[in-house]
DNA sequence: ACAGATTCTTAATCTACCTTAATTCCATTG
DNA sequence: CAATGGAATTAAGGTAGATTAAGAATCTGT
């Protein structure tokens, strides 16, 4: 069923009882979206964590200048939000949109915050998972600091071939923080 | 005494019982460091988490040139690790060292992790705190793709001021990847 | 208090990556 | 299936920031 995704991405680090399950599936929005859909936008409150059964979504900054910057993309079995902004209820710094169309699972800030009260094994759950997007986003940072442009790329597509097939490349170049002419440049060269 | 900074910071967050507390403590290994003492190389086993009772620390990453990039400065009441190497118990990526005479707590992995069964309510503690660490490396991805380098020091100054007055402006380059030359001429043009 | 080592600054030169713009290639929609 | 608009490519010219080198300032250990 619908759920099965979401609940084996839990039993991969907390087990739950029969009665914790249900009232966890009880507080989810399976939604299908088509791609393009934007879920949120800059500015506006952001209530809910995604998580991602099918598809690919993608996180994203403008800048002052309308250049995109791509923060993050969610391939199936990920978990996505503007974490700042979700957990501190400001507005919203990034959009979050559908890349294909998708297949995700919402919940609530306010649904999360009581779970972590009623069931507190969902506080080491969401412990690892902030555990490794934290990570995750510190090798980044190491990465941006000390890697040419090139040498991004290829770590990029030897660690996500995945989203390689799924996204263009200009949301490749943004993510990596360069032009898609100098993305296209350093393909070019490559071959 | 030694605890009540440590013991402040976790009560920002969660409550103790005398016993917890009193365990709690038992595990922690306060520790008196000289400026530029390295706590962790490149290399080594990361089995520590260290909170920052005084003085300052850095964590960074040396490129295959030799060149350093500072992933981060622990103030006093911060908590800082080679995330990646602590959790999942490899070679670690950073040097941390001290940039001053600091005074730390060290807290094991292997003593977390029990800490972790036996007091559940640190699992809280330590979701927000990775949780927290998650979105200040997120927004740092975020400047690092859409500002400049000179828009980029604006920020650092305004909101770390403490540490410009602690560091070195060759340090403060290389978390901010610029050359201290360049970053000499930047504060130049600003006055 | 001095010597040696770092750090900071300045300036000239260089380069990785950007900007602009034109052309081709697809994918979506009517 | 034609039309349209975005994606990718190519190329010329431009700039933010790197590199190199040298001198001045500051810190460190004895």
């Amino acid at each position: 069923m619908a759920y099965d995704l979401i609940l084996q991405n839990i039993a991969k680090h907390i087990t739950l009882t029969t009665g914790e399950t249900n009232h966890f599936i009880s507080l989810l929005k399976p939604e299908a979206i088509k791609k393009k859909t934007i879920l949120l936008r800059e500015g506006q409150l952001c209530n809910n964590i995604y998580y991602v059964s099918s598809g690919i979504l993608r996180a994203y900054h403008l800048d002052k200048d309308g250049k995109e910057a791509t923060i993050m993309f969610a391939l199936s079995d990920w978990w996505i939000t503007d974490m700042f902004c979700f957990v501190n209820q400001q507005p919203a710094m990034l959009f979050i949109e559908a890349v294909e169309n998708s297949a995700i699972v919402a919940l609530q800030k306010k649904d999360l915050d009581n779970l972590f009260i009623e069931v507190p094994s969902f506080e080491r759950f969401f412990r690892i998972i902030m555990q490794n997007a934290y990570v995750r986003e510190q090798v980044r940072v190491i990465q941006n600091l000390s890697l040419s442009a090139e040498e991004r790329y290829q770590h990029f597509i030897n660690k996500y071939p995945q989203i390689v097939k799924q996204v263009t490349q200009k949301q490749i170049a943004s993510y990596l923080g360069v032009t898609p002419e100098f993305l296209s440049s350093l393909r070019k060269k490559d071959k």
